[in-house]
DNA sequence: CAAATAGTGTCTTTGAGACATTATCCG
DNA sequence: CGGATAATGTCTCAAAGACACTATTTG
């Protein structure tokens, strides 16, 4: 930290969002398309400026309950990275802290303050837009954030409301993971890691099918042995 | 992403830097003694305000390499967070960067362009410090992300020089976690978790005792299976 | 030959992965 | 009672953790 003098270089700063969930047992991706230059009808994540007195991840918080409605405790909220390559938003120098959100069933959205449209896209389809700015490399690293912290944290109860089902809890495993899991070796998994659920008591009626049990979470944040994805 | 106006407050950003090494065997953070006002006197990280043309990333190896006169290649580096509470910087509205750098056996180092003085803490110290801004909660971001990236990744060989003995290898870990290891096992995990090191054939000799053979880094950057600390 | 340091093998326990059938409900 | 969904047990293999002695060098 040099000695402060008034011609150090003066910055925007952002911030951005990758907020996931699950839709219909889809991995989802919340985009906006831009309703103004630059890269006026192009997809981009969330975001926006945030404000002189107000902390980044309060910045996030604002910007996440504008566009989903949804805030507070209901949405997992956690710093990605900070991009701040010259030249990433062609008008100014803008440094951008993006955030990742994690919740379940987040509503359905449409349209916005400033963006012409806002639309759940699944993940896949998502990596394969252009998006605009640097943000399908936020995007990439977000997803790949997600993607991890499902192997080592109770993240993947984020996806999933507060009391849930086995099969439900590992339909979060495979459509962020793209990969099919045995139920068995499953059941087994989650049983045994020492505080990540609890069973309730409960079960869910009403479906087809035999009725499934509701879990609920135990607390613990770090899963010991973590769940492999390989 | 909103409109673009001028209304948007400006920001200074820095970049600050954890930069850890092993000197002797012990885990070691390079700090700085603030010689200007704020927190006069104070240690602190070192680090500095970023350049108009700059990415954040290149500012954060240019503050490495005058702090520490090691750059490029030579040092692993990496984005930690970014620090953005209103108030964190008591002169103005500054958002900060933190990366982390690791390197073998960098080099001793006294005072500096701005800094009053400049030297290499045991990392145990330095938590106890009363450092200046929210450098505390930067150093212990950055000490807990290279004790959680041993585990997973290659970073122990970012510790030792490209030739390096097993039970340097080990000593990296032991001072990293603070925990005592088995040779026996912890020869046994690094040998078969393929990718991570590869024999060179030649052996150090010259100290006392049975020569030891020298070891090079072979390739992977993940670690599978993980090294585990629990 | 003593002191220092490097290097290694076995046993036991735990978890991972492969694999198919039974249980319960609804219509 | 048929269709749908949930739940579960066993065997085999791989890795982790506990544990103590031998090998090679220098002074």
């Amino acid at each position: 930290m040099v000695a402060y003098t008034s011609e150090h270089p003066p910055f925007f700063v952002t911030v951005d969002l990758v907020i996931l969930t699950l839709r219909e047992g889809t991995f989802a991706v919340l985009l906006v398309e831009r309703g103004a230059e630059p890269f006026r009808g192009r997809w981009a994540l969330p975001g926006g400026f945030v404000h002189v007195d107000e902390d980044l991840m309060d910045a996030a918080y604002r910007e996440l309950e504008e566009e989903t409605g949804v805030g507070g405790d209901a949405v997992h909220l956690e710093q990605l990275a900070t991009y701040g390559a010259p030249g990433r938003d062609p008008r100014s120098r803008v440094v951008s802290a993006a955030y990742l959100a994690v919740g379940a069933d987040l509503p359905e959205v449409r349209g916005g303050s400033d963006a012409a449209d806002a639309r759940w896209w699944p993940v896949e389809e998502a990596l394969g837009l252009d998006l605009a700015f640097d943000h399908r490399v936020i995007l990439e690293d977000g997803v790949e954030r997600a993607r991890s912290k499902l192997e080592y944290t109770d993240l993947a109860l984020r996806f999933v409301p507060a009391r849930f089902t086995m099969p439900a809890l590992q339909g979060v495993y495979e459509a962020v993971w793209g990969t099919a899991l045995d139920p068995r070796n499953f059941a087994r998994k989650v049983t045994r890691t020492q505080g990540f659920v609890r069973e309730t008591g409960e079960e869910r009626r009403g479906g087809r099918g035999r009725p499934a049990r509701l879990l609920e979470a135990a607390g613990a944040e770090t899963l010991l042995p973590p769940m492999m994805r390989d």
